[in-house]
DNA sequence: TAGCATACGAACCGACGGTTCGATTTTCAA
DNA sequence: TTGAAAATCGAACCGTCGGTTCGTATGCTA
């Protein structure tokens, strides 16, 4: 008997009932306050099949988001100009810079998630380890003489999904002067 | 009967052997994987007594946080220039970030049990609120030219004990490298 | 030393992420 | 069509967490 590669239909049912169920429900509440046993009510499903299906909570969150990212990515590897390749290097950071804040944007429910899973979660999943690789290098091509490095971590910081939350909710900062802010650290130069 | 005002000895005892343990567990290991149980059979108390002494468990973090960040509060408002006031802007500046990071520097641990609580516990606190207003006002008296509200929570943000912790570990940057990093980050202009 | 306020800890609570395991369903070769 | 292997199912369970209850022991005062 070989192995017969073709998921059951119950299965795959099961598992796009569950990506749905856990999509609509971070987006409605907090994170935080979104249990594994919610997400399998909402999916009429057994908590059991979601940790069958994604290993654990953070391969659930993960799977959702890695979809959407990995559009960007396309974008920014193999994309037409100024997002992609060959662009200035002014108007490549800066479209780059917009199209994360975007991304962070339109996914930040999903990707506060990920920074509650740790410490390091945030900066230590492949995604994110590509957009601050990148980060740097469009740094480096326009301001050469500062840390590039140490730049980009502090602008990817500034991205961080649970710091735009709090700027939008508390201090009550519009996406626009955010965005101007982000703007301005990206391309600001030493006194 | 009049209330006596006075604690029981054992009671003084207890409170002050638990701040000892927790102290001491929060800077050998990683604050999640210290629970109150845990602080509690350190100090040869139970559970409950942490619970009536502080509260809850951000209540004994803070109680441990609160003496050390009074000494720095006090310097800002009321010491000697340059951190105290009465420094020419620049200066100003300059004193009180490296004043802030090597407050962070010292209490990392600790300030990452913050961090743990909740999105918002890191700004939403009082010390911090006092920090990132004193920010505002020096960055707002150097670069009045630049949102200076924004740029004090990206710097406040890039000084978290977490963000700090990854640099130190992930990509090794050097205390010395993410000092002139944060420097420049609060006295660049936009180009 | 009497008696009262207060601090004590053992046992308990509900919720969490995650696992076990026997029952049920799907698939596919015979 | 059939029948059994393979895969999925969910109810019940596990250890741990932060936090609470409540009867008992202790310190303090008069």
């Amino acid at each position: 008997m070989l192995p017969t590669n073709k998921a059951r239909a119950d299965a795959t049912r099961n598992r796009a009932a569950i990506l749905a169920a856990a999509t609509s429900l971070f987006a409605r509440e907090d994170i935080s306050n979104v249990s594994v046993q919610d997400i399998a009510q909402a999916a009429g499903v057994s908590k059991a099949a979601i940790f069958r299906h994604f290993g654990d909570r953070s391969g659930l969150i993960q799977e959702i988001l890695e979809p959407r990212a990995a559009q960007l990515r396309e974008a920014v590897e193999s994309g037409p100009p100024p997002l992609g390749p060959g662009a200035p290097p002014a108007e490549a950071l800066e479209t780059y810079v917009e199209a994360l804040l975007d991304f962070v944007w339109r996914n930040r429910a999903l990707i506060r998630a990920f920074e509650y899973l740790g410490p390091d979660a945030y900066y230590a999943n492949n995604a994110s380890r590509f957009w601050l690789a990148e980060l740097t290098r469009r740094l480096a091509a326009t301001t050469p003489d500062v840390d590039a490095k140490y730049l980009a971590y502090a602008v990817f910081t500034a991205l961080r999904a649970d710091v735009i939350d709090h700027l939008l909710t508390v201090p009550g900062m519009t996406r626009e002067r955010i965005r101007t802010g982000i703007h301005n650290l990206a391309t600001s130069r030493p006194a």
